[in-house]
DNA sequence: AATGTGTGCAACCGCCTGGAG
DNA sequence: ACTCCAGGCGGTTGCACACAT
């Protein structure tokens, strides 16, 4: 026998509200505030559980609920929330103003979900439902195909393969970003970071020391670069480390790729700057990424990271040092690699030799070609809102 | 007209979390 | 450190209604 309700154990009324009852409760509510709900019911004159008046406010008399029919840009809306939060009514409902969780939650089960199976979408995974036709085989194939061609482009590639956990959602609410972390011994890092987009409350703040930036990313031996994440809803997320060079970004620019379906015509685009130690200072106030107050008096980078066909490039242009270098990343066989094509005055590569990642000083004038890197995932959480993706290589 | 079936929605149930004592 | 309790949340249930047979 399971546990008693509330409800059971008082002797309250259960089931659906009167018109009565909904008349004490909204005339309680609005001359005395909610307060501490289990005395609501006691106040109010009801035979109810505060539980039950809780719950009655919110998704019934609460005055500023929206009724009638979902609009399409809520529909559409509800879908693409669902895409990144899943099952979260309560986080998706408080995107969508006047609507309740459990409205969102019931309008989900009964119509959304539906309609997505209709058009052959899985509800759950928001991709396509895969059936063994001869035509789907033959596409796999092709999809396979293609991306043997992607690994035959990295020829010196010896790394070994390990379990793509790495995944990047293709929504416009999500945002990828990365960047380079160093140590004093020049242990480096490059991660990619991932962030719920349209959350107004979140954005990050990257920094690093060191002022002689010159070529490739950094190149600076003490440069250290270290992620900053303001998140008043997710607290643990926080961190924020002893660091110089800003690398923020406005949060309406960016967005992600999904890497986890090498036919995902998934596209993003991340706009960012790069400033030097100079700039930083004016910079460093928890201000929300106005690009604009960045000023630069020395090193200064516009990055555009652009995703297409599960694959991004990240352009780095320094007009000062007439630099121009490409990073891509793209999902072979399961991972995420990236390659440098560097442009004249390029000076630096990363690469991969011997399972270690390595970065050089290439002043080569040509094109230097592409050097495979590994990318692994160190963590991903997918119960959570944000995730780093780094990989360690040592230059 | 009676009965069966499907659907939408309001409400409940049980679990989890965080704060107070 | 522990217990208790309120509030929040997602999953589930059950009722009322519409429609089909």
């Amino acid at each position: 026998m399971g546990r008693h309700s509330c409800c059971v154990k008082q002797k309250l009324r259960k089931g659906l509200w009167s018109p009565e009852e909904d008349e004490k409760l909204y005339n309680h509510i609005t001359r005395h505030g909610v307060g501490c709900w289990s005395s609501v019911p006691k106040l109010a004159g009801l035979q109810r559980c505060g539980k039950s008046c809780r719950l009655r406010w919110i998704n019934y008399l609460r005055p500023d609920l929206k009724r009638g029919m979902f609009s399409s840009q809520e529909e559409d809306h509800i879908l693409s929330l669902h895409e990144v939060l899943g099952n979260r009514w309560a986080q998706i409902a408080a995107q969508l103003p006047g609507r309740t969780d459990n409205e969102i939650k019931n309008f989900w089960n009964s119509c959304l979900k539906k309609k997505l199976l209709k058009q052959g979408i899985d509800p759950t995974t928001h991709k396509p439902i895969m059936i063994g036709s001869d035509h789907d085989v033959d596409d796999q194939e092709k999809k396979k195909n293609s991306t043997e061609n992607k690994a035959n482009n990295f020829q010196q590639s010896t790394f070994t393969a390990q379990e793509p956990t790495f995944l990047l959602n293709d929504h416009d609410n999500y945002s990828i970003n990365g960047g380079l972390l160093a140590d004093a011994n020049n242990s480096k890092e490059i991660f990619l970071n991932k962030q719920l987009v349209y959350d107004p409350f979140s954005y990050f703040e990257f920094q690093a020391s060191g002022s002689d930036q010159s070529g490739g990313y950094t190149s600076n031996n003490n440069s250290n670069l270290i992620i900053s994440q303001y998140h008043p809803h997710h607290p643990s997320l926080q961190f924020e480390t002893n660091s110089n060079l800003a690398f923020s970004f406005d949060q309406g620019n960016v967005s992600g790729a999904d890497f986890s379906d090498n036919s995902a015509a998934s596209r993003v685009s991340c706009n960012f700057l790069l400033n030097d130690q100079a700039a930083t200072k004016e910079s460093s106030s928890n201000s929300t990424s106005n690009m604009s107050n960045y000023s630069s008096t020395g090193f200064n980078q516009m990055n555009n990271l652009v995703v297409e066909n599960a694959a991004f490039s990240w352009d780095i242009s320094d007009d000062q040092n007439k630099l121009n270098s490409m990073f891509q990343f793209q999902q072979v066989n399961g991972m995420i690699k990236s390659e440098e094509m560097s442009t004249p005055m390029s000076s630096s590569c990363w690469h991969e030799e011997g399972g270690q990642l390595l970065h050089s000083q290439n002043n080569s004038v040509d094109f230097i070609g592409s050097y495979p890197t590994l990318i692994t995932s160190l963590s991903e959480d997918l119960t959570e809102p944000s995730f780093d993706h780094v990989f360690h290589h040592i230059s």
